[in-house]
DNA sequence: ATAGCCATGTAACCAGTTACATGATTGA
DNA sequence: TCAATCATGTAACTGGTTACATGGCTAT
């Protein structure tokens, strides 16, 4: 199991409450690793009776107590014994491809809200890992040696956005009977929406 | 949930065991939904209790009986009414992702050993893809109307694997400490083994 | 008003993996 | 002799989602 690591990744990284935790699981490391809060709640309990992680209890005024967690010397040991593990290798499982692969059996159109919501969304999160990646860059372009790993997994995330944008492209043009595959303009929209993001800095 | 309508899908092209749907989720539909025999078959008690599928008991000699599976009217339109439902979005979990982050914090380089392992298995199922794809075009090296949804599906697989390769092998640069990306080298590579399994016809 | 942020959790369920179980046939 | 193919399944477990539960503060 995964979570488990992912979470004594962050915890050594920083520590932080469980709800700390899962924002950063959805805004800094979405592209690679998702896990709801009630996940991760469940899984910090299971952490400390581990005794990979402790927490002392922390009373706030006008808001509910935090929990602060932070990785124990076993947890960290336990971390890098994983880290030298083999991966097992990943298996793909997309229920829209499924759809696009059965349309035929009915109105194949019928996917184009489907498609549309799923092209947006793609766009938004590509345009966040873009404006994301200064964050690993110095100022003259160039990623720090201890940081250029996380900044290549972030690079990994804007791969992924944009192929899906890419494809997905492709299989609307099909269904509403154009023919370009649409690439070179999108080319252009992702270069202009690098640049957007990052102007605003 | 999808399994069942990707088993629905499959029975719906054609009737067949549940040996015969593993394989073909193995064979040809691997590059977006992966089952293992068991969840297959455990699947399949539960979708002919809901009597979305029939089955007739095949004696055979010498061999274990077979069960004919075929989806019956009511999973047709069960599976009609799942293609105009919404998807919902996926959420990546990768593991290796997960290690590459955080790979700084022991040796690097003992990721070497499973980025190799990747990249080999990444080439593998992607020659296989592109073995696949001449099944989908006619003379011309055209998709004919009705397949070419299904034929967009294998190029998604082609493209997934593509993407994983080149940034597996930009990971790979980095850690062995060379500087380019070795992009060109790979499309090289690609293209000629394109060639190969085309020419194998 | 309505939604979103902060902050924690439990319970029930659904999905997927691993281990176990059997046993003949075919090819390297 | 070892692995692969054919052919079916059960049981235990782990991982992940959905629904429920509470409750104040802040911004639109």
């Amino acid at each position: 199991m995964s979570l488990k690591h992912a979470i004594l990744v962050l915890l050594e990284k920083k520590p932080g409450s469980g709800y700390d935790l899962s924002q950063r699981f959805k805004r800094s490391i979405g592209y690679f690793w998702n896990a709801s809060h009630q996940q991760i709640y469940q899984e910090l309990k299971k952490l400390s009776q581990e005794q990979w992680v402790e927490f002392e209890v922390q009373a706030q005024a006008e808001r509910p107590d935090r929990k602060h967690y932070r990785i124990s010397a076993a947890g960290r040991s336990a971390l890098k014994a994983w880290l030298h593990e083999p991966a097992k290798p990943e298996r793909l499982n997309s229920e829209l491809l499924v759809k696009i692969y059965a349309a035929y059996l009915a109105d194949p159109t019928a996917l184009l809200p489907d498609l549309d919501r799923r092209i947006a969304a793609h766009r938004e999160k590509l345009d966040e890992y873009l404006g994301h990646e200064p964050f690993y860059l110095d100022k003259r372009g160039k990623a720090s040696r201890k940081q250029s790993l996380m900044h290549l997994t972030l690079r990994y995330g804007i791969r992924y956005e944009w192929n899906w944008i890419e494809w997905l492209t492709e299989v609307r043009a099909l269904l509403v009977d154009e023919q370009a595959p649409a690439k070179p303009m999108l080319e252009t929209l992702i270069r202009a929406s690098s640049r957007k993001t990052l102007a605003k800095r």
